[in-house]
DNA sequence: AACATACTACGAAGAGCTTCGTTTGTCAAG
DNA sequence: CTTGACAAACGAAGCTCTTCGTAGTATGTT
């Protein structure tokens, strides 16, 4: 059921590298996401932070306030995320043909033979599961 | 090659409609374009042309002013931009695994048997002839 | 208690996106 | 030649995104 009223909206490119940073981490206070994000991409510590009061005002993590370093985490799943975000490129600009968006995928990058055969199964466990 | 100097950036949501529109006409009028995307959304003329003047500027599509009503024509082939927007979101949001971004497509929305098989012919030939 | 340190909160600037109203230019019909 | 229709161009407003500087506040150390 996408589109409920309180899911969160698609998250921003920056908004995405912190919710990377969160995915992979766990929950993380603003000076861990600061560190980890300006590993690759020379980023203010304060930068960080607005950036994550105006997610979590969105819905896009959660804050805890607990501690005086208040934690963030991620509000919804890896996952959840990236189904969004691939449902939404699939309708806005491959009208729906998860064939095409399949196709630009492997075109855009060289997948190497056993990643093309874990996709394999996947079609395999589509076919099955999903009538 | 991907990220050329003069590769046109990664196109915005307005953009996109109306590169669809492009795609799925051909060389167009502002007007013809506005009416096509006034179908799905209202939308002003002066609206559409802006839009169109500045995709122009940024390369995403070239216009021919040969007629009093200057006709745009999109600047990269509907597959180009597509394999640009699929490995961008590849990146962005998958760290690099085809096979996730196909599982987010697929969980997205229902794939029908047909298309699961057309993909899969999809993978044949990505398993011959890139090596 | 005073001080240094680490954190949150706030405000604002600069850029880009999207929209629209107004102006200017061109063409053709009366 | 004047008028009406239609087109491009321009400018600006309102919004979001991203960044950063500054101010205020809590914590802990001497």
């Amino acid at each position: 059921m996408p589109g409920k009223p309180n899911d969160p909206p698609r998250p921003t490119d920056a908004e995405l590298e912190i919710l990377t940073v969160l995915w992979d981490r766990g929950p993380s206070t603003v000076r861990e996401v600061q560190e980890a994000v300006a590993r690759r991409k020379p980023t203010q510590y304060t930068t960080a932070l607005k950036l994550l009061q105006i997610m979590a005002e969105k819905g896009l993590v959660r804050r805890n306030e607990k501690q005086r370093a208040h934690v963030y985490e991620a509000g919804r799943p890896r996952e959840w995320t990236q189904r969004q975000l691939a449902g939404d490129l699939l309708l806005r600009a491959f009208g729906g043909s998860a064939k095409s968006l399949v196709l630009g995928a492997l075109s855009a990058h060289r997948t190497s033979p056993e990643e093309l055969a874990e996709i394999r199964k996947l079609l395999d466990k589509y076919e099955k599961g999903e009538e």
